[in-house]
DNA sequence: TTCCAGGTAACGC
DNA sequence: GCGTTACCTGGA
């Protein structure tokens, strides 16, 4: 078989493919199966060097953006006790380049999804509706199906997938995107402003999917989703005592406080908030950070 | 078994 | 504007 290996600094692969960006990588032996856009690729980290069996040296750069200055984004973040505690903890982590199509679809599948259900969503459309392919001539993985493909089926095939409502939001963003009506690739010229507006106006798109979508897809490092799990720690961490505190009010912080790096900084809050929620059995309290009040 | 989750969009005030 | 609710499913 064929081996790549690159030299990948300040990077950390299980951490990156485990924090919640990306769901269809699986672990096998030491490492990782999946596809990068439609190339199956099997991925190993060997201390600082990426090893990969599939894809060459220029794609798994892109798609990892082992060219991320990761130390200076890391120093651009603000100065406090909660982003320090996730800095620590989330060494490595990377914001990775997702193939846009595949993003949207995805993200559109996780809306009120835990991690492990937008995995097996995700596993069923590909099994059903991509195609497969080898590594090294054994291990099977299938590639995500293209927008065509999806606006093909029919919604009832869809819901076969276990995506219940999310059905016709996906169907309709997917007909959208084959028929050019949405050119999610001329998009990149964009502003951040009109970009949104545009997810925005797909079914099933609002501002925190959009905002995940720009992030993992479009490169906008300063886009910064709210969920469930940020919104926890900003509250605990930036406003203990705020009684009222609205989604507008909370974006405008987040835009300004976290600045050009915010997206990143949003990463690595919430890969550090759930690691810690999931690993301390009775504590459920996010590490770090002061244990709430009932 | 029951509850509710990493959300969106429609509705009522 | 702002808060509330229905929408599907399966894991805890």
């Amino acid at each position: 078989m064929q081996l790549v290996e690159i030299a990948a600094p300040d990077f950390d692969l299980p951490m990156t493919l485990n924090s919640g960006q990306v769901f269809h990588w699986d672990k096998a032996g030491a490492g990782f199966v999946g596809t990068i856009g439609d190339e199956p690729v099997y991925l190993e980290q060997r201390e600082d060097s990426l090893v990969a069996s599939g894809g060459d040296e220029e794609l798994l750069r892109n798609y990892f953006a082992l060219d991320h200055p990761l130390s200076e984004i890391c120093a651009s973040f603000p100065d406090d006790l909660a982003m320090s505690a996730a800095k620590k903890f989330c060494r490595g982590l990377r914001i990775i380049r997702q193939p846009k199509w595949e993003c949207l679809a995805t993200f559109i599948c996780s809306s009120m999804k835990q991690v492990a259900h937008i995995r097996q969503i995700a596993r069923k459309l590909r099994e059903q509706f991509g195609e497969a392919r080898k590594i090294d001539g054994h291990r099977v993985v299938h590639t995500f199906p293209s927008a065509k493909r999806i606006a093909a089926a029919s919604e009832e095939q869809l819901r076969e997938c276990a995506l219940g409502y999310r059905a016709k939001n996906l169907l309709g963003t997917a007909r959208a995107a084959a028929s050019g009506e949405a050119d999610l690739e001329w998009w990149s010229a964009l502003s951040d402003i009109d970009l949104r507006a545009r997810l925005c106006a797909l079914p099933g798109v609002g501002a925190k999917i959009a905002n995940c979508v720009m992030l993992f897809a479009y490169e906008r490092l300063r886009a910064f989703p709210i969920d469930v799990w940020i919104e926890r720690v900003l509250r605990k961490q930036y406003f203990p005592r705020a009684r009222k505190l609205n989604a507008a009010r909370l974006r405008a912080f987040t835009e300004e406080y976290f600045g050009d790096h915010g997206g990143y900084a949003q990463q690595y809050l919430f890969h550090h908030a759930r690691m810690s929620k999931t690993k301390g059995k009775s504590s459920g309290r996010v590490a770090g950070l002061s244990p709430s009040r009932t």
